[in-house]
RNA sequence: GGGCAUUUAGCUCAGCGGUAGAGCAUUACGUUCACAUCGUAGGGGUCGCAAGUUCGAACCUUGCAAUGCCCACCA
């Protein structure tokens, strides 16, 4: 017998899915979900465990119906957020930036790693995400080492892999470079200083530039007019002096120059600038880095500027200028400044070698593979999102100046030529060939590769690749990915544009895109901020089914979902409530029955509620099929609560309860006592087992604990086929009484009569069918309402009507009508415009013509209908009206 | 500058051509033993604004506004 108190913590701790998630179906067809794999970098959000709980969804639904369901989990290094994670721990240890070795470093990292993997599996399974966690796969495992050199290779040898000297995004913290996704911009205040830039051959004629990086002018190699630049093209040709140096540049004409902007001249730095890196290629212009890879300044500029942090200089030179008199003037302006997104410094554009991924190719056929629909991404309008970046995609930096990552596969030679193999043994066959001896030192690229390009790579990786296994033909491509829109450009695309090029074959089939959660402002959570709610917090608090369900009931897509711990309280009632009514069910007796069939059960009530479930179940399966959680946990609720506890239960609870009363109104039922006890009780029971299948995907704990209560064990999908019967005659019934109940109530809510209080009733209808029909439910409805049938007159009463049949409520108390009344008048009010604007339409011979016959029959069922009502409700309004 | 999304009850959101819905909050009443993490009944909305298409628009089209996000650029 299940405990009174609903307490998850009593019974979750006892479930363990792993073994159901390792079960492998050879003979049944295959499907894929993906998880994405978080990062080693601590622990997860509330935002993993909404991702985490529609996959487990889906996982877990997919294995109810049979297939053979492979949940693959992994985890991922995050190469530039996991170093400086471990090397800020290791700071506040007291262990300088940059004091270990590249070794020690390394061996820090991984011991992080591996407590990092271990909480977050743990907390994966505390919210019962049933991964095959016996699949467990690290993006630096050696499979997947052996899979990116092969993919580094291949690319390599394809031409679509090569080194190069280029302006990059550079990280002046962690002294690498960073991909241009890896950008954040943010607007930030500035200055912009204009600056007199001296004729070489005068004391007093200068050209005005303006620059919000003074700093830089140790750089400068030319200052650039438009050539449609009236007032400053006669200047081209003549030489300035940089400020503060004696060295001599050139004015040179380029349309990059836009004389709308600061003085319309602008001084060019290839070394720091995307624009005049170009500028300074179309012109021949030498290039003068000034800058180490910390950003501070170097001996490319004069002494006392040297050593000096890029920002320290630049007040350095401000001051000097200011002071030598060639500072115009100082405005004060917001610019928008690229920063680290991992980091948070200002980025600097930074003239290095590095690996680039020519990535022109394989975006054209991503970008194909969605647009033919090989590839769906739900909600569909993110494909604009991905087709947008794909199609101006630039080539991927790829090379990062870190140590935690894959290790680049390429050697070089003493002599600098590069061998790039899968590995060192290759590359030493390969470079003996080359340079024709057999003693060769060869040393392997110190950098490494952006975590992305393992990631790019799980969907085949995870599945054995470059291997032809048995996972990789049976599930390749049967996989279905939920992740954030956030990192459809880092991962989604890459994932495409790789498993294409790899493989030849799409990766996966839908790409679900969910929400990201948000705090009640609508403000991103972060610990700075100190908004972020734990999942594993809420789970102590709550349960983790309440905090499954909670985040299932919230995923509506489409936009972003605003969140706060109270939420959970949406799961934990509908739990309780779930647990309440089964413990309802065993204390009276409802035991799962194999023999029952839905089909063949008589009682009208049990007919209604099998018509609900199934109706309900057909719903929830098209729900999820469609990626709609949402709606499938709301067409759950409403059938659970709305009509399973509210109106089921209520309405059975004195056949089940009552047998006194049952014995007493014997008459008024033809079926055997017993008999009729027996199907509801197996009704009810059949009923539950249904709620805790359709229920297990999201909320497999207390289904579990549930079916272990009622003796039934194997979950398996709920087939809606087999309820054949039809039972539209019981549906039509049971509503009436519903109505004729709701009614009741509210009008004694209305006559301040508590619905304890029983009082007298009698029917009459011009339909005697009705009459003994309404009478023979009378059991129920004196139950449910609150009253009781006569055989005798009664006096004073009030009506109430429902279609074609008036009750009378016994009342000879006083009643201040006035409310009713008013409510009533307004009723009818409403009723008659509906009618107004329904008959119009009847009316209109376009509407005849033009609409569907159904919906024109709807229309002359709904006058007849709300005829009915009206009559009613002018039936109940004369009454009053005499009463008072 | 380019693009995408959102705008429906006090709040959070469903609905996306045919009588405006849910949960929470709110009001009144109620603990008869499944459940007060509850029950019963009620109040509350010219569906951002405007035009158009349609027999009929919250829903489709266009324009506008507000909000959020993405991309690109800035001396």
């Amino acid at each position: 017998m299940l405990d009174k108190n609903f307490d998850p913590k009593s019974f979750e701790k006892n479930f363990s899915f792993e073994i159901e998630a390792s079960v492998r179906k050879p003979g049944a067809d295959p499907f894929m979900v993906l998880l994405p794999p978080p990062n080693v970098t601590g622990s997860l959000h509330i935002g993993h465990a909404l991702c985490y709980t529609l996959q487990d969804i889906l996982a877990r639904y997919k294995r109810l119906k049979g297939y053979d369901v492979l949940f693959q989990p992994g985890l991922d290094h995050a190469g530039i957020v996991t170093q400086l994670v471990v090397e800020k721990q290791l700071y506040e240890r007291g262990v300088e930036k940059g004091s270990l070795s590249r070794e020690a470093l390394l061996k820090e990292i991984w011991y992080w790693k591996e407590n990092s993997a271990n909480r977050i599996v743990d907390q994966m399974k505390a919210l019962g995400i049933s991964c095959d966690f016996a699949k467990l796969k690290f993006t630096m495992d050696e499979d997947c080492k052996r899979a990116v050199a092969k993919m580094f290779v291949k690319l390599y040898e394809d031409g679509l892999l090569y080194k190069g000297e280029r302006m990059v995004n550079w990280d002046p913290m962690i002294c690498s470079a960073i991909s241009d996704l890896e950008v954040a911009e943010k607007e930030v205040k500035g200055n912009l200083w204009y600056i007199k830039y001296m004729f070489e051959d005068s004391t007093s004629e200068y050209i005005e530039v303006a620059t919000t990086r003074p700093e830089t002018i140790f750089g400068d190699v030319a200052v650039a007019v438009n050539p449609e630049d009236q007032k400053l093209k006669h200047l081209v040709g003549k030489k300035v002096v940089v400020p503060l140096t004696d060295r001599v540049i050139p004015i040179i004409v380029d349309k990059y120059a836009d004389p709308k902007k600061g003085s319309g001249a602008v001084k060019i730095t290839p070394a720091h600038d995307f624009n005049d890196y170009e500028v300074g290629k179309r012109h021949k212009l030498p290039i003068i880095d000034i800058m180490n890879e910390n950003a501070k300044l170097n001996n490319n500029v004069p002494d006392i500027f040297q050593n000096l942090d890029r920002f320290e200089a630049r007040k350095l030179v401000v001051e000097l200028l200011e002071k030598k008199g060639l500072l115009i003037k100082s405005e004060e302006i917001k610019q928008v400044l690229p920063f680290g997104d991992r980091s948070g410094a200002v980025l600097e554009p930074h003239i290095t070698n590095q690996w680039f991924v020519n990535t022109e190719s394989l975006a054209k056929k991503a970008i194909d593979v969605v647009k033919q629909g090989r590839i769906k991404f739900i909600p569909k309008h993110w494909e604009n999102l991905y087709f947008e970046w794909l199609r101006n995609i630039k080539p991927w930096c790829v090379s990062r100046q870190i140590w935690w990552g894959h290790r680049i596969p390429a050697w070089y030679g003493p002599d600098g030529q590069v061998f790039v193999a899968e590995t060192e043994e290759e590359a030493m066959r390969k470079a003996k060939k080359f340079y024709g001896k057999n003693r060769i030192a060869l040393s392997q690229d110190e950098d490494v590769l952006d975590t992305w390009f393992s990631s790019g790579m799980w969907p085949f990786v995870t599945l054995g690749w470059p291997d032809d296994t048995k996972d990789f033909k049976r599930f390749y491509s049967n996989t279905v990915v939920l992740t954030g829109f956030d990192i459809i450009f880092f991962w989604v695309s890459r994932m495409i544009m790789m498993g294409l090029y790899a493989t030849g074959e799409v990766p996966f089939r839908d790409v679900y895109i969910h929400s990201l959660i948000r705090d009640e402002k609508g403000q991103k959570m972060s610990k700075s901020k100190g908004n972020v709610i734990d999942p594993l917090e809420l789970r102590d608090k709550y349960g983790a089914d309440a905090v499954r369900y909670t985040l299932t009931y919230l995923s509506s897509p489409g936009h972003d979902i605003r969140m706060t711990e109270k939420h959970a309280e949406i799961g934990r009632n509908f739990l309780t409530k779930f647990w309440n009514v089964i413990r309802f069910s065993q204390m009276n007796g409802c035991i799962f029955n194999k023999e029952f069939s839905p089909n063949k059960a008589t009682p009208l009530i049990a007919q209604w509620i099998i018509n609900e479930i199934k109706n309900m179940l057909i719903s929830v399966e098209a729900d999820i099929e469609n990626y709609r959680f949402d709606e499938a946990v709301k067409h759950i609720y409403q059938c659970l609560w709305g009509s399973f506890c509210d109106w089921y239960i209520e309405y059975i609870k004195p056949i089940l309860q009552g047998s006194t009363i049952i014995e007493n109104e014997k008459q008024n039922y033809d079926l055997d006592y017993t008999l009729l006890k027996k199907d509801i009780r197996d009704t009810t029971a059949w009923a539950i087992l249904q709620f805790i299948r359709v229920l297990y995907p999201i909320v497999p704990f207390i289904s579990k604990k549930l079916s272990g209560e009622i003796g039934v064990l194997d979950m398996e999908w709920p087939n809606t086929n087999t309820i054949t019967a039809n039972f539209s005659d019981a549906v039509t019934k049971i509503n009436i009484i519903r109505e004729i109940v709701t009614s009741i109530r509210a009008m004694k809510q209305y006559m301040n009569i508590p619905l304890g209080q029983k009082i007298g009733f009698k029917i009459e209808s011009n339909n005697a069918d009705m009459v003994e029909f309404v009478k023979s439910q009378s059991l129920h409805i004196e139950q449910l309402a609150g009253v009781k049938l006569k055989s005798e007159s009664i006096y004073n009463s009030v009506p109430v009507v429902v279609q074609n049949i008036i009750l009378h409520l016994e009342w000879n108390g006083t009643v201040d009508t006035t409310a009713e009344l008013n409510r009533l008048n307004k009723e009818l009010a409403k009723l008659n415009q509906i009618k107004n604007a329904t008959q119009a339409r009847l009316n209109n011979m376009e509407f005849i013509e033009k609409a569907s016959p159904e919906t024109v029959q709807e229309h002359k069922d709904r006058i007849i209908d709300i005829d009915t009502k009206i009559n009613g409700i002018t039936y109940i309004i004369k009454s009053l009206e005499s009463i008072s």
